[in-house]
DNA sequence: TTAGAATATTCGAATGTTCGAATACTCTTG
DNA sequence: CAAGAGTATTCGAACATTCGAATATTCTAA
């Protein structure tokens, strides 16, 4: 239970976009959007080493942004919500087109 | 210029996100969804002080989310991509519908 | 049950974010 | 120009996030 008036719904979107906020978690749900990947794939995939990827992915569990599916030794993990791939999608295509534009004209702040 | 080889695309939409990380930004942004709005009006609106609504507005400013408009001794802002609105209410949407399901099963995390 | 592979957690130093306080800037009116 | 309204910036303390290192947990196979 929130302790303060707050609007609860931005408080929750803002935990919600804070799992975004990491370029390697954003790459690693890019990468699942392909199908289920193990820990280990996405330490190689991703070069990061495997105790960081699994660092990533609880967050990344506890926003429920991604599912786990145990087999064996391994856990493989998933989209759980295909949407909000969309969202992202649909930001980086915003983003592209931005910086498409930008590039014309300014010198942007991105870089930086 | 990014020292690293990292794809600047996630470093970008990272940044990106970041703007939407916090609250009160969100509420900002919501608020100017149904137009613009001088900055003292802003503080009224959201319950802030003046200086922390313009130093949200930096932020805001500096990834391009708002634009600003001059006039006399006032700054009025706006949205600057609507389909950034789109993404962030489709986000809501899946956070609505997901605390929806999640209520009736466990206790969640976002409350914490 | 023990070894070993796969995954997860904890800790801490470095770094980044947030907000209030103080202050600076900018524009208008007189 | 001076005063005042509206807006922006700077600084610093409190707090949050990040990653590596070390270690723990879980599962399989022998």
């Amino acid at each position: 239970m929130p302790s303060d008036s707050e609007p609860t719904i931005y408080k929750m979107q803002s935990e919600f976009c804070k799992t975004l906020t990491n370029p390697k978690r954003l790459e690693i749900l890019h990468l699942l959007e392909k199908g289920e990947k193990s820990v280990t794939e996405l330490a190689k995939l991703t070069n990061l080493r495997q105790a960081n990827v699994s660092q990533h992915l609880a967050v990344m569990r506890h926003t429920r942004i991604i599912k786990e599916r145990r087999f064996g030794n391994n856990v493989y993990y998933s989209l759980a919500h295909p949407k909000i791939t969309q969202a992202c999608n649909m930001i980086r295509t915003i983003l592209t087109e931005q910086l498409i534009k930008d590039v014309k004209s300014t010198t942007s702040s991105w870089n930086e």
